[in-house]
DNA sequence: AGCGTGCAAATTGTATACATTTCTCAACCA
DNA sequence: TGGTTGAGAAATGTATACAATTTGCACGCT
């Protein structure tokens, strides 16, 4: 992407996700111009972008809203995503590589530091999930396939846009740990059976905190 | 879309579909202008919706080429239609309208008038696809997940650019139709396991057919 | 001959002017 | 009062001019 393509998108794309553009706002060129200090062509460029990431929605002479998903549709996204990242995590036990493996394993040391840390809640939770997002792009990594990783990639993002609003309690953050623990132990027994089934659970268990925040 | 990006979209699309931009085709702008007799705006507009589709890639200051994907890549593609096309026929049983399945039973009833017909095999071939593609997109969209709907939109399109160099026999098509006319009477029958499985059946199959396109 | 160097042409990236469409709102009529 | 209409404003769509980058090739150097 190349430079004012890559702010605008980077910039808009940052103020959907963090909600300053919350669902429905309808996002004017002239005002993305002076949020973004560029003109309107790299403007649209990144809108069109955004379109394909699903996280606006343009119609014809009526430019770009943010795209606003029914509440039952938190349901349809993770099934997707247990189907695809269970595929993935099959995938990737038949064939992982021992520096992907270790990869891996490096995160969920990292993450068993965190854990262990003083640090408030809301810096764990912060920390944990970038770790987390890295296990779990390895892993899409190692399943072989560019198109299932960057299938992934989208509906996580889209995810994301739910779970900003979710809270994380050290129980859960400790049992999506232990997922990964005996995620990593599937994959290094080479058991895609174990990895494809340990990952839906880790799915489903994300998808059910978010439905009772409060546990 | 707008009037000048869809002729642009529609155009450049069919031309890598068709073949006449081979893959690896370095798409020029001031080229595609005279192609399509619009400006370079709606082009560039219409390049980054192509990017999403997978059919072309860009590069900063590079252009657009026509995407070309390694031989063994088909065995991905389909891997992941196997699965994503199975779980949509699985959901789709476990709530597809009578209206829905009256629509797919009416383009079954199409193919048995082709495949009866007198024409040329090229001609019912051509048919035969055009129905085919109507059974499976009222199925995508009996499954209830838009989202499912638009990936396997964009995984068919990648697959047919695979396909056009396939030939297809009589017997071919007519396993082919057998597979429709069985899932069918699955989803009329509310089975979610009997549709998910002869649906990947018949994908399979596909995918076997262009392996040895001699079948 | 082989290999940099640098200029010119070609190509893409960005900004902006202009065209077209949609929206807003007030004036008007039934 | 309620609805319709139309002019002006605002927003999007398209074309084009200009800037920045890359590419191709001739030239000169070792």
């Amino acid at each position: 992407m190349s430079r004012a393509v890559e702010i605008a998108y980077v910039k808009v794309r940052e103020g959907i996700l963090s909600g300053a553009f919350a669902p429905g706002t309808h996002l004017k060129e002239a005002e993305l111009v002076e949020f973004c200090g560029v003109s309107r062509t790299p403007i649209r460029s990144a809108l069109n972008r955004l379109v394909a990431d699903d996280l606006i929605e343009m119609h014809r002479n009526q430019g770009a809203r943010v795209k606003e998903w029914p509440e039952d549709d938190v349901e349809d996204l993770f099934a997707l995503r247990t189907l695809l990242e269970g595929h993935a995590a099959a995938c990737a036990a038949g064939r992982i590589s021992l520096n992907e493996l270790e990869k891996i394993e490096l995160a969920i040391e990292e993450m068993d530091a965190v854990l262990a840390s003083r640090k408030p809640l809301t810096v764990k939770t912060r920390e944990f999930l970038r770790l987390n997002a890295v296990v779990h792009a390895s892993i899409w990594q190692a399943s072989g396939s560019a198109r299932l990783q960057s299938i992934l990639t989208k509906l996580v993002e889209q995810a994301l846009q739910v779970r900003t609003a979710a809270t994380f309690t050290l129980e859960r953050i400790a049992e999506s740990h232990h997922h990964h623990k005996e995620l990593l132990r599937a994959l290094r027994a080479g058991d895609s059976v174990w990895a494809e089934a340990i990952m839906r659970s880790h799915i489903r268990a994300a998808q059910a905190s978010l439905a009772r925040p409060a546990d």
